[in-house]
This record gives C-alpha cells, sequence and structure tokens, in this order.
DNA sequence: CTGAAAGCGCTTACAG
DNA sequence: CTGAAAGCGCTTACAG
C-alpha cells in the first residue's frame, strides 16, 4: 500500500494561520451554530494557508464526526441503460443542489454484487436508490432502513418497510406484450431472452414466466427452440434472429426481454428480406428511446415518461427528514406501447 | 437529517460478547500482527453478538483509522457506452479479488464535474481510473497523485507526474477516418459532433478539430451547415440525416463523433432508399460492438481490443506497491477500422 | 471572538 | 491470550 505521503491535516493549517483546529473548521465549513463567523482578517490567514500547502477536507474524519457522508448511490444491473442515465442524471442535478455527491454501482455478477452491498451496509453512503433486479435480500434493507439509510426500492413485490418502493408492475406489462402477439393471430412466438434466465428465480426472470405464462393460458405449446438467450448481446440477438428466419418453420413473432435485441430482430427480418411486422412481428421490453428511431417504429413496453424525479424527490426528502418519514408506495408503471413493429 | 438510529458498535459487541472492543475486532476483521487468532469459543461469542444485533462495521470509523477506505472509483463522460461498462466490469472483478469495492461516477455537465471531483479531492477512495473528457486540471491531477491517490488517466496530451497515462491517439485516429473519405473521392461531408462541442476547448473537441483540419488540408471549404450537433441523440441524428439527403446538394458521406449516430445514420439512408455507402459513406468514432451487426457494417475510429486488463492492472498494482511507482505510459491505440459503411 | 477538549467508530502497537 | 489506551481527522458544544 503507498504510503499517504504527508497528506495536510487542519491541524497543519492552524499552526501555519495561528490559529486553532476549531477556527479552522470554521471558516472551511462556513456553519458555526448560531454565532458569527470569524471575522475577516482570520478567514484570509487561515484561507491562505490552506492554498498554501494545497489543504482539502478528510472525508473519513468528518464524515465520522458528523454521521454521514454526503452522498447518495445509485444501484443498478449493468449493463447501463438509458434509464440508468437518466435516472443518475437526475440524481446528480438535485444531489449537486444540495452539495451531495452520487455514486453509481452498476451490478454485474453475483460477485460484484456483494461487494456492492458493502457500500450500503457500511454507511459509505446516506441514501440510495436501487433499481430492479438487483440481488437483495429483503430483511437486509430492513436492517438498512432501520439503521437510518434512506431508501429508494424499485420492486414489484416487497412490502415498503422504513423504505420506499416504486412499483412498476412490470410483471403485468410484460403478459400484456405477449398477450398482445396472441390477440393478433400468432402462436409461433419467439422469446429473447437474458443468459442464464430460465435458471435464476430472481425479478429479474419475470420477464420469461411471463412469456411462459400467457402461452400456457392460451394453450399454445412451449418450444424449447423458440427460447435463446441473447437478449444482452446485439451480435448474438442479430445472429440468432437471422438463423430463426432460416429454419424451415420460423416463428411469426418474437418478444425480445430488451429493447435493444427487439431493434437488431427487426434489422435481421430487414436484412432477411422480412417484412416487419407482417412477415414477423416484434416487441421489446424496456421502452428505450432508440425504438422511436427504427422503421418500423418499436412496439415495446416500458414507462411512458422518461423521467425519475418524483422518486427523486422522495429519496431527498426522506435525506432531509429529521424524524422518519412514513412509508409510500409510488407508482412507475409499465405499460405496453404499441407502435408498429407489432 | 435522519437520526442514524441506534446503528450497534464494537463496543456494543464487545459488551455483549463480555469482550475487549480490540478482540471484536480482531474477530471481524481476521487479522492479527503477527499473532494467534483468538481461539474459537472467543470468536463463536462474538460472532454470535454480531448476529444477534446486525453489526456492520462502519466504513468512516475504519477508513479513518486504517488511513484508507478499500475503494476504487470509475470516472467517465456521461451517458455510458459499452466501453465504459466494460471498464466498470473488469475493476469490478479485479477489485473483488482484494476485497475492494468500486464505484462508477458517471460525468454529466460541468456542475457534476466538480462535485465528482470531491470524491477524489476528499479521498473517498484509494485510486481511479480517469477516462477521456473528464475535466480536470493537470495541476490538480499532480496534487492528488502526490498526496498517494493512485491514478490511472486516458489522456494523449497530460504528461504523466506521479500518475500513469494511457495514450489513445486520437486525434490521429479521428483525422485517419476523414481522410478515408477524402481519399474516396468525398467532398460534401457532413460532421454529426456534441452538442456544444465548438463552443468548448476540450479534448472532446478533438473529434470536431481533426475534421475540420484535414478537410482544411485539402483544401475542402467548410460549409457550417454540415456540422450538426446530434451525435448524442439517436433520435437527433436519424432525423438530421434524413433531412440531409433531402437537399437539393446532399452530402456524399458522414462522419459522426459517435458510433451510435454513426449507425442511425445508415438506416436514415437506407429508409431514404439511399444505398451505403454507393450514395452515402459513413463512418462513426468509437468502436462499439453494435457496429458490427448492422448492413453494411460500420467503418469507425476506436480501440480494436475490447480489454482493459492492462490498466487495470496498472491501477491495483499502484495501489499495492508499498512505494510510489515510476510514472508509467501506456498505450490503447485507436486505429481507423475499415469495414464496409465506407 | 477563540481555543481546549471531547468524541465520532475503528484498529493496533503495547503492556500485562 | 486479552484488554486498556492512543490516535486517525474532523466538528461542535462549551468555557473563557
Amino acid at each position: 500500500m503507498t504510503e499517504p505521503p504527508d497528506r495536510p491535516t487542519q491541524r497543519d493549517i492552524a499552526r501555519r494561520a495561528g490559529v486553532s483546529t476549531a477556527t479552522v473548521s470554521y471558516v472551511l465549513s462556513g456553519r458555526r451554530g448560531g454565532a458569527k463567523p470569524p471575522p475577516e482578517e482570520t478567514r484570509r490567514r487561515v484561507l491562505r494557508a490552506v492554498a498554501e500547502v494545497g489543504y482539502q477536507v478528510d472525508h473519513a474524519g468528518r464524515s465520522l464526526r458528523r454521521r454521514r457522508s454526503d452522498l447518495v448511490a445509485l444501484m443498478y444491473p449493468a449493463p447501463s441503460s438509458p434509464w440508468s442515465d437518466r435516472l443518475a442524471e437526475q440524481m446528480q442535478e438535485s444531489a449537486a443542489e444540495r452539495g451531495l455527491g452520487v455514486v453509481a454501482l452498476p451490478m454485474s455478477g453475483a460477485s460484484t454484487g456483494e461487494a456492492l452491498l458493502r457500500v450500503l451496509r457500511e454507511r459509505y453512503v446516506d441514501g440510495a436508490v436501487l433499481l430492479p433486479d438487483c440481488p437483495l435480500d429483503p430483511a437486509e434493507l430492513t436492517v438498512l432502513a432501520r439503521q437510518g439509510l434512506a431508501l429508494v426500492v424499485f420492486d414489484d413485490d416487497l412490502d415498503p418497510d422504513g423504505f420506499d418502493v416504486v412499483r412498476q408492475d412490470r410483471a403485468r406489462a410484460c403478459r400484456a406484450a405477449v398477450e398482445h402477439l396472441v390477440a393478433a393471430g400468432h402462436r409461433r412466438i419467439a422469446y429473447l431472452g437474458h443468459p442464464g434466465e430460465d435458471r435464476r428465480r430472481t425479478a429479474r426472470s419475470v420477464k420469461l414466466r411471463s412469456y411462459r405464462r400467457v402461452l400456457r393460458e392460451h394453450g399454445i405449446g412451449l418450444s424449447a427452440d423458440l427460447v435463446l438467450p441473447v437478449a444482452d448481446s446485439r451480435r448474438d440477438a442479430y445472429a440468432a434472429v437471422r438463423e430463426l428466419l432460416q429454419r424451415p418453420d420460423p416463428p411469426t413473432a418474437v418478444v425480445s426481454a430488451t429493447d435493444r435485441a427487439a431493434i437488431d430482430a427487426v434489422w435481421a427480418a430487414r436484412d432477411h428480406g422480412t417484412p416487419v411486422p407482417e412477415g414477423l412481428a416484434v416487441t421489446g421490453i424496456g421502452n428505450i428511446p432508440e425504438g422511436l428511431v427504427i422503421t418500423p417504429a418499436l412496439t415495446t413496453v416500458g414507462a411512458r415518461e422518461f423521467d425519475f424525479s418524483a422518486q427523486v424527490a422522495r429519496l431527498f426528502d426522506r435525506l432531509d427528514a429529521s424524524a422518519p418519514l412514513p412509508d409510500a408506495e409510488m407508482s412507475a408503471r409499465w405499460e405496453l406501447i404499441v407502435r408498429d413493429s407489432a
């Protein structure tokens, strides 16, 4: 470990400016209980010393003493998406107004999940927004919340318990997408899913479960060779759909766990000479802005508003509250958004 | 501010287990100078108390005492890209092996840049990787490095100075893309750029500068109406290229500051009935995997290897080193990658 | 108006 | 083998 080579402390500043560390702290923080701030002359001496040695406050010392870190986190499943980017941006705007910082915690793989949980558990941050598909034990969330961590959790099943929950109703929306295809007469419907989705019993597999359930409800047989774990790779998705279309009995519709893969499905169909939606109907899940660009525009499922201000505001309300707030349930419902590709 | 309601401390655990806080710390950290660990019976008592009250170590206390946070950061310009996602993932893998955590710091807008800098300056993290286009004062980097922050900086101009620098040679590569179009006979070449790119004299504007310079070198007049600030929005890029193609004197080639916008340019041309590259040649910048999916495959500029292991390893070497390491210059050169779209 | 002092939660040489 | 104690850098009630 590199030795921290002589980072100056407030004691160094105090000595240099000929004042006490208390005065240094008052000057730097600008706060002072109710009392008057130090006089201009003292201020200047302190600030000069600060500039001379390049002093920066030490986060560990300050946050240990103040019992908070002035930092909030956004935890989201990798890879990032326009939605996670947008949420990060909105959190940063609100945080910057309050002088707080935002750290993003992209979760790729279960092993890193454990590492990221530490950031919440060890009080590295004062609050967090958790996007769906973050592998968190509900009991643990309750404990974290009870210890004063401000938490806004996107989840369709969890009950609020010291933290707030944002409902998206993803299962209903995903089923609506498949229903839409079935209602249009489709019987051979392929599914582009996340790798490993059928092995994990996580919230993420809500998409695959919805697909299976709707087919079953309509008496449509499930064929394993129509379920392809390619939704997280544009190349894989494109290749898979081209292959599907070359089969003797190609599907007439595709539902994809991601909009990105759905868009690739549209390209694949176009490049194959199959018209969309006539030859192949395509639905995505997620409603990313990109779906509006392709021709035909992508039918999908997701939130209509590209906006998280209500959820972000709630996080900061919890942070600012002098007493624990009552639990809230918020809504950011996913809808079926019918455009032209199905 | 919510009062931290009774987060248990090691003192609580010690009292409950009938041992000293030193013993609690030894049990929890597993470390003990050279000496033997506490005996099994003591260990069990401590761990039971820990479980009973749901104790979690406090990051502020620990990192103040140990003089490090066991956390590293990745700072990158928003929006995220497959490259920033990949780097975050590789950092997390290496960090997890060492029991460290990774936080991502997406930089959207200058105001948030200042907030994020605090994370480095105040020693929230022990080290960081900085991707290009993060607005950092070189002098400040030197100070941070001298104070012991491990730093790997992607930059083409900065000299290493207590931190390592990764060279990408972006200017040369961007010029090569435009040269490639000029060499193919193109004279009316549109440029899809970042909004505000011409106002900021940042490293980011290396793309626009390269475009202008090559045209000038070849005696090609610059027309302002061929420079469009749409490269950060898929919808804007698509619309802009459709509009370009409807002009009486449409460009014969497009170079885009992002691969995403370049891909939209290809779609726009296809939807307009203009063959690519015959009717419109298109080059991107960035080399994202998606460029391999479209037809024709995207000609672009970027790193060939989708891999940051050398740079990540270097960060952790710096972290592990007992004495400051000599400065290193590393290479992750951007190349012109000629495929089918130009 | 300013400074001495306590203490946030932890780790770690050190004494017993 | 275990505990008492010091101290990391900071902030803040409190005494002067």
